[in-house]
DNA sequence: ATGGCCATAGTGTATGGA
């Protein structure tokens, strides 16, 4: 089974991007990120027409977040979810679909612009608030395995900056935001893409200015973590850097772990 | 050269992104 996250920085911009990926791919399930878009906007009809359920929860101009899983495998979710209980919020950040033994949550972490900013603030609160939303969704015997996957905004080590020097204490970079992502891991949860051997200087998203991508300053902060309770299964993770490459490309690129699950 | 691009809303130019 194959599990992806993307942010697709508008859909409505990317959508033949993303028809094109999800013929290619055939992912299972993917975590959709900055939709950009209102629901009654989003391309259901289109999607659908390639194979995959869509569930989403969208608000106009920024954010917005999704889940589509493909009809000929892990078919229908069992119930969805949005949002945090533990954490009101007028930005649509969070979804969760679940399906049979499995919890699959697309979600798109504040990006926080600084840290003397009110939004970075924001930030904090809004990860802390998951953590305990999560702990207690895993805790649950009704959840039979988690996986948080998306634009966590964060770049989890030095390694996974191009120039560490540069961002050394910086916003996606700050010792506060490092050591939120190192409390989700403590969940229970694995950075899939960490658990294979990568290449050297591996990222999701490349800034648009100074050519960024083709020189490779990029930032590794699109992220799939899944539960403990699949470690064993984990086959493989990457970044296709395929879409990128692209006319009008989003600035991230998706990013890909596969399970052996199930059996 | 400490900024460069892109999407949105909307028709000027501001805001947000990371």
């Amino acid at each position: 089974m194959k599990l992806a996250t993307w942010n697709v920085n508008s859909l409505r911009v990317r959508l033949a991007h993303l028809s094109d990926w999800l013929n290619a791919t055939r992912v299972d399930l993917l975590a959709l990120q900055e939709l950009k878009l209102t629901d009654d906007k989003f391309p259901k009809a289109e999607l659908e027409a390639l194979g995959y359920h869509c569930y989403f929860s969208g608000q106009p101009t920024y954010n917005g977040v999704a889940i589509l899983s493909r009809m000929d495998s892990i078919g229908a979710a069992l119930e969805v979810s949005c949002g945090n209980p533990l954490f009101e919020d007028e930005q649509k950040r969070l979804i969760r679909a679940r399906f049979e033994g499995l919890d699959f949550i697309s979600a798109y972490f504040p990006n926080g612009q600084a840290l003397d900013s009110d939004k970075y603030t924001y930030k904090l609160r809004w990860i802390d608030a998951l953590h305990d939303h999560l702990q207690q969704l895993r805790e649950s015997p009704a959840c039979k395995a988690l996986v948080l996957a998306g634009d966590f905004n964060i770049a989890p080590e030095d390694i996974d900056t191009h120039d560490p020097a540069k961002w050394a204490g910086q916003i996606l970079c700050s010792a506060a935001e490092r050591e939120r992502f190192q409390r989700l891991v403590a969940l229970g949860l694995v950075d899939s893409f960490r658990a294979f051997e990568q290449a050297p200087k591996s990222f999701s998203w490349w800034d648009y200015r100074e050519l960024g991508f083709r020189r490779n300053a990029g930032l590794r902060i699109d992220h799939i973590l899944v539960d403990e309770r699949l470690r064993s299964t984990l086959s493989g993770s990457l970044i296709d850097k395929g879409p990128r490459k692209l006319e009008k490309p989003s600035d991230h690129a998706p990013v890909v772990t596969e399970l052996a699950w199930p059996a």
